[in-house]
DNA sequence: TTGAAAGCGCTAACAG
DNA sequence: CTGTTAGCGCTTTCAA
């Protein structure tokens, strides 16, 4: 546990100025190759590596070279794929990425965030909470860069890239309109989630259009957890006049519906948002609606290097389409309780 | 694009010096109520906020209360839980995580190392990939702690926390040799990688206990993704003497092989290492032997900070286990090719 | 080609 | 209770 060598312990071993050992370091030319030569035996020697922190300090045009992504929850395979590709973003271009989980709590999400612009991210790509995010306000006016995927942020105008939800849950829900379904169940996260707004919203629009409206018996939402939509499946079945038909709103809630409904997989249609591992190896296979978790990371990250690297026009939104894809559950006929 | 304000700055604003802003800004005892008040006012009108760069240079004893995790994939559901397992204990002790993943790549970990430890960070988890990890040495001398996970790092002498792969690996095969099939096919990831060469051991150990020999056309290893697995189980069943039971051996090649398979699914038993969403909802539903991608994780952190937090004691292995769970695939009886 | 001095933003160690 | 001084490890600027 020797203290940690220093560019002044390099120079002394080397029997050179610092000045000269931070011009090795970086690759700065005007050294003579003897000198150099003579500054690298000793870095290797005693082991040393630059301190970027110290680096970053005096260094304030450069940046530190890090982002932070936020996103809901980690553990879940659509952020996560998500963060692999704004981690391969950021290693493009030599950045280290500081990523953390807000759970859906506003409180975590600042305090991360807090956490990350204390240590000076160049850069930050959040999922945002639903509230007031005016708190990045200050932020901003410093110099880092903000852009919010899969959802925009209340009171903040920068960089968003999200996918047309309503659009994908119309059509999702039309699908089975157009089967003949009238009875649709929905199996929704906290409405105050933004993308779980929309695509309500989507959900309650494709049943206008045929002057239908949703039945509340028939929509739950605030389900966190699989193990919440699959209870939550299983009751609306085991309910007196259960649904023909059900919307389930992401993957975690599609598959927990699955998982809940057992044996009644068959009875009911389904069709989900996001599309996920094994989806059409399920019985009956899995209609999805599908939105490309890394196409949403890639294109924020590179928003978020644009205006690193000085992009200065105004704020864009980026809406990615979602693609319907017929698999069966989603085609079943409207099936008459027992 | 206002420069960012320092303790200077709200100095100045308050009317006092820059120790008595450094005073409020840790929430020191010994200011009067009156000029804290003040200061924070300052504070809160500038939107300052503290530059933990320069404080963790300054503060040599407390570290930067970072710590950096290196996964093969994060976008695999598997580190992806195990990721969250890590950030949640440092959220706990209010550090944040950098987070990289090696691609199954002694360069890129490497590199990824390297600029995790250029930023100081006080431990790294690290699921090392196969080969020479002697360069974590010097990091290891200047007091960076390291915990291997998932795997042991070569020629590294630290706290590493596994499962028990071979013995796994053999609960499954001899489950399949328990029913009475004796060609079992093998689909595995790269042989470099220990895991793998645990599980393969424990595959032939399995076979050897009968006096049988893999067959040569039945294993298949280096499959990275489950499209490479997918083409190998369909192969594997295409061939002239196909398999009666395949042992998978990780997620993404159980799923990958089960898509490959298609309607040949019944006709195969398969057991699976790692445990995956909707397993019990394939047709038939996945025989696995699971590990605990959290608790793996969790361990992992726990005796990093451990170590951060002073612990000097020799290195430890924890071996977690693994748990053999039937659901129907791995007991399908041999079946005679057409 | 090399080095000395100053200072990035902060805190430790002392004064008053 | 408040302030001054020095210095963390590095880079910038200027001088030799």
């Amino acid at each position: 546990m020797t203290a940690r060598p220093t560019m002044r312990h390099v120079a002394e071993a080397a029997g050179v100025s610092l000045m000269t050992v931070s011009r090795v370091v970086n690759g700065e030319p005007g050294v003579a190759p003897e000198t150099a030569a003579r500054v690298e035996r000793a870095i290797r020697r005693l082991g040393y590596q630059r301190n970027d922190m110290a680096r970053h300090l005096r260094r304030k045009d450069q940046g530190t070279q890090t982002i932070g992504l936020l996103v809901d929850d980690l553990a879940n395979p659509f952020f996560s794929a998500l963060a692999r590709a704004v981690e391969d973003e950021a290693r493009l271009r030599k950045y280290v990425v500081l990523i953390g989980s807000s759970n859906d709590n506003l409180r975590r999400e600042r305090e991360v965030v807090s956490a990350f612009c204390a240590r000076r991210v160049d850069g930050l790509i959040v999922v945002p909470v639903n509230g007031n995010h005016r708190y990045l306000r200050a932020q901003l006016m410093a110099g880092t860069k903000v852009v919010c995927v899969d959802r925009p942020a209340g009171n903040l105008e920068v960089d968003t890239v999200v996918v047309d939800n309503r659009n994908g849950a119309h059509q999702a829900v039309a699908h089975l309109l157009s089967r003949g379904h009238r009875r649709i169940g929905y199996l929704g996260d906290h409405r105050n989630i933004w993308t779980l707004q929309e695509r309500y919203a989507g959900f309650c629009a494709a049943l206008g259009e045929l002057g239908l409206e949703p039945d509340p018996v028939l929509v739950k939402h605030g389900m966190r957890t699989g193990a919440d939509a699959a209870r939550a499946a299983a009751d609306l079945m085991r309910s007196g006049n259960p649904p023909t038909a059900i919307f389930t709103t992401n993957d975690l809630i599609t598959i927990g519906a699955i998982q809940g409904l057992g044996e009644d997989a068959g009875k009911v249609a389904i069709v989900g948002f996001d599309d996920f591992a094994l989806a059409e190896r399920v019985n009956p296979p899995v209609t999805v609606v599908a939105q490309d978790p890394v196409a949403l990371g890639a294109t924020a990250a590179q928003l978020l290097f644009a205006r690193i690297t000085g992009d200065t026009s105004p704020p864009r939104e980026v809406v990615l389409r979602t693609r319907l894809i017929v698999r069966g559950s989603g085609e079943l006929a409207p099936l008459q309780p027992a």
